[in-house]
DNA sequence: TGTACATCAGTGAACGCGCGTTCACTGATGTAC
DNA sequence: TGTACATCAGTGAACGCGCGTTCACTGATGTAC
């Protein structure tokens, strides 16, 4: 049984690593699970031995991704001077790199909007994750004012994910870099 | 002919109001030909004799959505002291009945995820509608230097479409309106 | 230890449905004489 | 002014394609005796 097991364990990551990737890269509507299934060296009709839905292997891979972003942002930050961590994951989130690099960065420009009008599952699973990163942003500031660090770091989600989602969209325009750096500097206090 | 030109401009301009009004409650797929043209109250068949595909109904709508944005963000805000316009756009944006009323909203929540992987066309549209807005926000600003005055309007645009789509993800959640007011005091500057 | 049987992950074709687009048709409006 | 013909906005059914899901089947792994 085990080498059984093991081996449907592997099958299961690899389906879940192939989804975060797609998910992140087209958005919900536009990772397919037949590409899902070849991304990850499989093909279609084996996925409902994984995954009773497309919907249950969409709610794992935001959960991930999302895991997976914090741990990205927040990296070493407790090394930093609280002074200037908040910069510093302004900076990281609302690089060039992160723009252009989407299979391995935050899932919430690809599927925020999508999430919006669609099943309620999704859109709680995305309150969850977004509660998450707010609170360990939160710990990260540096006012004294538990109040106005937690508005800190919600005014801070909002603008470092409408400033890559807007980037994204007008990619390869001059606009699109101007707007990270204004991002960037505004996020910073300069008016 | 007058009277039958008359009625095709009428049921296209209908056909438009229609399509406005779904594109910024369901988005770009959730915009159907079908349902479009059951809003303006006739059939799917008729819809080519006004526009040659989707895309091009869609790219007039983005276009007309953002310019009637546009209208209700700066109404009458020249008789408001420079000093406090950035506030007043903020408030009317990130407001509960913004976020609750999106047929009659912004554009930008229900398509930028959409669009960001679609046809280069809706990405150019956005990108104009996006430049527009900035151009237009940068001249109330209150500040000397015009450069900074181009990063606080593009750091508000980003941080408004943020706060609102998010608000909008997690809406009927605490968390919905914690986001609205949170990214109103971070706008104002509010650290 | 070997042999017969059971299980089940994965295959690949088929099904069903939604949606953009096409098309033959209709009937009201407009034109030619 | 009236009559025959042309135009064309709008109808409604059909087409084609994409995509999630189902299903009969296969073959490798594991179990029972």
């Amino acid at each position: 049984m085990s080498a059984k097991v093991e081996q449907k364990e592997r099958t299961h990551a690899a389906i879940i690593a192939s989804a975060c990737k797609l998910l992140r890269e087209k958005g919900v509507g536009g990772a397919r699970v037949a590409d899902v299934m070849s991304g990850a060296g499989l093909t279609v009709g084996g996925f409902y031995a994984h995954f009773p839905s497309k919907e249950a292997l969409v709610d794992a891979a935001i959960r991930r991704t999302a895991a997976f972003m914090r741990g990205k942002l927040f990296d070493r930050l407790e090394e930093k001077p609280r002074e200037v961590r908040a910069e510093v994951v302004l900076k990281r989130y609302l690089s060039a790199a992160h723009r252009d690099d989407p299979a391995n960065g935050c899932p919430m420009p690809a599927i925020v909007g999508e999430v919006t009008t669609s099943v309620p599952e999704h859109r709680e699973v995305l309150a969850e994750q977004i509660s998450e990163l707010a609170e360990e942003l939160t710990k990260h500031l540096a006012k004294d004012d538990a109040a106005s660090r937690r508005n800190t770091a919600l005014g801070m989600i909002a603008l470092m994910y409408g400033g890559i989602s807007l980037a994204r969209a007008v990619k390869g325009t001059a606009l699109s870099d101007e707007i990270l750096r204004a991002c960037r500097a505004f996020g910073r206090g300069e008016r």
